[in-house]
DNA sequence: CTTCCACGGGAACACTGGGGTG
DNA sequence: CACCCCAGTGTTCCCGTGGAAG
């Protein structure tokens, strides 16, 4: 029997055998038995939790820690085993796990725990506090503890703080079933603009998860590489380096798997039988551009214009005074953002907005955005960019909305400003 | 002391996608 | 069906404010 090529080429792809056992475990939202140096933490979460199988209300808990610090990993760990072994001696204990960054409204929270109780709301239309009472009524109907994991609780807050202060003094209102919440959070100071009565009702009890060292990544990156891998799959300084090159970046263990992940990827597509150092260092660069180009790709419309305009404006200050500081203002984006706007018939938003989109892609690392105060010129934003031109240019360079500014020369605009 | 330019908070508005009711 | 209500998002409008250069 005669193959095309590429058949060929995929079946010698699937006969090759993979070098992974289960690729799966390095994933970081698998949650293996045992977490490695987080004792203490696992600890003192059970101890708080525990009065939840006797029947009582435990303390809310706030979680700090930075990401990669294994705050969702300890938290949702402890609550599903706390929940399985209150269903062995039937006391109901109800983990229910939500991530804020998903659910970030009030209406949206309240309305995934009503469903998660068993109600039927919408996704919108009702008001929300008819979706509160369900969500009460849902929950009150029998005898049970009701343990609310708050997954980047911090993301909620900027909308409002009042469901966080209708659920934290739920309990003053229900008859049969008690409720804790659990809020996980790696902003430290997130409570300081909540009110104080939820504030302290939040934080009775605070748990901060210190970032790992390089040691004990390795530690966790063994763990799962031996569940992971064959023996002798990874070079010996493979782990090391991932861990090291985690550690830099705040200990984040999320990052160290990752590295070992897609590391261990581009072996396997090298046809490589073993994972070597020059695989993580690729592994390196990669995860980072493809973050790039990802924030890049999924902006709007409007702020990949201003982006594009702060290319143009970088290019041309390099034509203008040779290779500067390529620094502009507010100002000079705006008025190049302005042009290209109506050369590709959309809509100028005002200044006032643009302040703002500039803000957001600083905070996205894709720019530098400063404030100073320039006396008598007055106050602005000195804005540079914190990535390669070229390659920002080539991924808002695929968006086909933009195609008419593609190619277009930075000089050709200055002029058009006259 | 004035002046300049934009920052950034806050209110208000438009619009969307979904109610429920007569 | 028409109609109004609601939450949420993105935006505009208005405006007080900063702080060194002139």
């Amino acid at each position: 029997m005669r193959n095309t090529p590429i058949a060929e080429a995929i079946n010698e792809l699937l006969e090759s055998k993979s070098i992974f056992k289960n690729r799966d475990v390095l994933r970081s939202t698998y949650i293996p038995d045992y977490l490695p140096h987080r004792d203490k933490e696992v600890d003192a979460l059970i101890k708080i939790l525990i009065v939840a199988l006797r029947g009582d209300t435990p303390s809310n808990i706030l979680i700090y820690g930075k990401t990669g610090t294994g705050k969702t990993a300890v938290t949702t760990h402890v609550g599903n085993e706390i929940e399985k072994v209150g269903a062995e001696r039937g006391i109901p204990c109800q983990i229910v796990y939500t991530n804020c960054e998903v659910i970030d409204t009030q209406y949206r929270l309240l309305a995934n725990l009503a469903r998660h109780f068993g109600k039927k709301v919408p996704m919108t239309g009702w008001p929300t506090d008819q979706v509160y009472t369900e969500f009460k009524k849902a929950l009150d109907c029998k005898e049970r503890v009701a343990i609310i994991l708050l997954d980047e609780i911090d993301k909620l807050t900027k909308k409002g703080d009042d469901v966080l202060y209708n659920l934290s003094r739920i309990n003053s209102t229900l008859e049969h079933a008690k409720v804790s919440l659990v809020g996980i959070s790696n902003d430290l100071k997130f409570t300081e603009f909540l009110d104080p009565r939820v504030r302290s009702s939040l934080g009775e009890e605070e748990l901060v998860f210190p970032p790992y060292n390089a040691d004990q990544l390795s530690d966790i990156l063994r763990q799962r590489a031996e569940m992971a891998f064959g023996s002798g799959i990874l070079d010996d300084n493979v782990i090391s380096l991932c861990a090291a090159l985690a550690a830099r970046e705040h200990g984040d263990a999320r990052k160290a798997l990752d590295l070992l992940r897609i590391s261990s990827e581009l072996a396997e597509r090298d046809r490589s039988k073993k994972v070597q150092e020059i695989h993580v260092r690729r592994a390196q660069s990669k995860i980072e551009s493809d973050r790039f180009a990802e924030v890049i790709r999924t902006l709007p419309t409007q702020s990949k214009l201003v982006l594009y305009s702060i290319v143009l404006l970088d290019r041309s200050q390099e034509l203008i005074r040779g290779s500067g500081k390529r620094i502009m203002s507010t100002g000079e984006v705006y008025r190049i953002y302005k042009r290209i706007c109506s050369m590709i018939d959309l809509d100028v938003l005002t200044q006032r907005r643009i302040t703002e989109l500039i803000t957001e892609l600083d905070m996205l690392g894709i720019v530098n955005a400063i404030v100073v105060n320039r006396g008598r010129y007055g106050m602005t934003k000195e804005i540079s960019l914190d990535a390669p031109p070229d390659h920002i240019h080539h991924v808002l360079s695929d968006d086909a909305r933009l195609y008419p500014l593609v190619g277009m020369r930075p000089d050709s605009i200055q002029m058009k400003l006259g």
